[in-house]
DNA sequence: AAAATAATTCGTATTTTTACGAACAAAAAG
DNA sequence: CTTTTTGTTCGTAAAAATACGAATTATTTT
């Protein structure tokens, strides 16, 4: 019941969705120049609240681009290398995709 | 007073957020296979209703990603090919991003 | 002129996202 | 044991996304 799209549609939708919002980005571009994990160092970062900047750590950790590490009282963040070189393949793919067949299309 | 991010942040958001969605990648793929470019052909395609698939169109064409003309009482629509190799480039650089200095990181 | 075709826009409802401050939890430091 | 530090969770509000059917627009066909 689940899908009129294709796995790899969804997971595609899934990540690119993750990746939908600067904030967001940012913290992506942050954690892999990795100049540190911790939440703090992050959210030092961003022009957003604690509460805000937690949010999107808990998006990007649902999306399964990243993971945290508790380490009392600190939390360190950092890529879920699996996921995002799954995610680097996807968007490989998608954007290999030739475009050169659209010569003939609008104009 | 923009912006706190940079100019490639929001725009890498921009496109990832019109791709976050399953059916808009769908589209996309579609178009990039290019068996037709009419309205009633993609959404031949999507089990969802005509509104719905013009307002994904429309959200696609705010994004740039792609574009329509009117060739009544049809529309055609088509790969943006110029933003479309933007978008490809951004993402490109965004995954090119290191992932080697987590090893460190999380185990 | 009327009817048919193709797609968008309107009105609306539901869900999700984004954001914040305040309250809370858990360990470390005093 | 109390306080401080560090993040998360809660409650909430406002905005955006998703979806649909019905109404509308614009051209072509009859």
């Amino acid at each position: 019941m689940n899908s009129d799209y294709t796995d790899k549609q969804q997971k595609l939708a899934r990540y690119a969705k993750a990746l939908g919002n600067p904030t967001r980005v940012a913290i992506m571009e942050f954690l892999l120049q990795q100049k540190t994990c911790f939440f703090g160092d992050i959210h030092e970062q961003l022009p957003i609240a604690k509460a805000t900047a937690s949010q999107h750590l808990s998006e990007l950790k649902d999306a399964g681009l990243i993971q945290g590490e508790i380490m009392p009282p600190k939390v360190k963040y950092c890529i879920n290398k699996e996921n995002w070189l799954e995610a680097k393949a996807l968007f490989g793919e998608f954007f290999e995709h030739c475009v050169c067949k659209n010569d003939k299309c609008c104009g």
